[in-house]
DNA sequence: CTTGATAAAGGTCTCCCATCATGTATTTTG
DNA sequence: CAAAATACATGATGGGAGACCTTTATCAAG
């Protein structure tokens, strides 16, 4: 049986990206084995080190991949929004939705990732790509907040954005409990309401 | 050498339940072994499972002591203020410090422990010890907020404590790069300005 | 003080995983 | 078309972890 040729073997590896791309997101860093990402891609384990360094590897390329696509993803919702603000709540609007939280395999790295940086050495490749990742999605995020007070839009972006990673990880932890949804909700809705610009407490 | 008296087995187990405490939080919840913990309690792994049912059995009691003790500390601090608001600033910041980034061990377990809860099954022991122990936490701290409006102070402490596990999760991820100081020190100068009650964007 | 009870040590068993080695059929090349 | 290269499958290896068991030295009851 083996033996593919070099279009499909390319195929076959962007298969096993893709597959890992969403099963990391899904379980963890350390949730999966190279087993089962193979299996997801329709393979056996065999072939893995002949795509692949190491499972290390795998998974620094795979994470990357995620902050690609939602970057990706964020870009084409604001191009299709002329006012920055709506722009911003088209952003929201979907990152805290009942289909974010349910789908974490489609759904922001940030998220699916931040709980295993915390124990990732400080030194790791996929630390590197950790942060490279939300600094993208940061700026691209900050580029909609413009009141004129740069000092002022920086720190609302990060708080902005630090409550949308935190509801969101809350309501996946609570998924199941009525709590799940109120905190989407009130996440939502404070993010979205109208009276700009944010005021603190 | 084994054998000890009945006032020092207690002890011993007492020594494991609280290194469990700290290490799950600073490994997460299979970050760790059986082994690593009793290492940490002084002791050889030959013992554990005359203290315990199972591995996951003292991750559920060390993970309840660590609410338990959040709660208190919690309380404590509430106590010592007669305030509402100046208690709720009393809580916040310190949770939102560099010490409390750095020492997830003795630091807030919903932050420790949400990002694997994710990934717990539904029916999990250690599901249910979350979903009490936050909603404890919880509970306490929307206490804090009280404008008359009940609905808008339940969303504005769910808002808050999101904004806060969010802050302080992102905080320990870019651990070591300059972004994590300026997202402490963002959250904490919007959670904690006098402009009250708190507005929508 | 003797003797049964027992806490802890240390080892074994088994399973899972990352990685490596070999086989094999198909592609690719000349 | 023949020979070389190789992508994948199958299987092996080694390490680590959890469950459990036996031994041993000490405590505690009589």
């Amino acid at each position: 049986m083996p033996r593919v040729s070099r279009k499909q073997a390319d195929l076959n590896r962007e298969v096993i990206v893709e597959a890992a791309t969403r099963l990391f997101r899904e379980r963890g860093l350390h949730g999966i084995s190279v087993v089962d990402v193979m299996a997801a891609a329709g393979l056996t384990h065999g072939g893995f080190y002949g795509h692949f360094e190491s499972r290390e590897a795998l998974a620094q390329e795979a994470s990357g991949r995620a902050f690609e696509q939602s970057a990706a993803r964020w870009k084409e919702r604001i191009a299709a929004h002329d006012d920055k603000d709506t722009a911003r709540r088209a952003l929201i609007e979907p990152y805290l939705s009942a289909a974010s939280r349910d789908h974490p395999g489609e759904s922001c790295p940030v998220v699916a990732f931040a709980g295993d940086m915390c124990h990732e050495a400080a030194g790791s490749g996929l630390r590197e790509t950790f942060m490279d990742g939300l600094n993208a999605l940061f700026d691209t995020f900050g580029s909609l907040i413009e009141t004129g007070d740069n000092d002022g839009d920086r720190q609302q972006a990060l708080v902005q954005y630090s409550l949308m990673v935190g509801a969101l990880t809350l309501a996946r932890a609570t998924r199941g409990d009525a709590l799940s949804d109120e905190i989407l909700q009130a996440a939502r809705s404070f993010l979205t309401a109208d009276s700009s610009p944010l005021a603190p407490v």
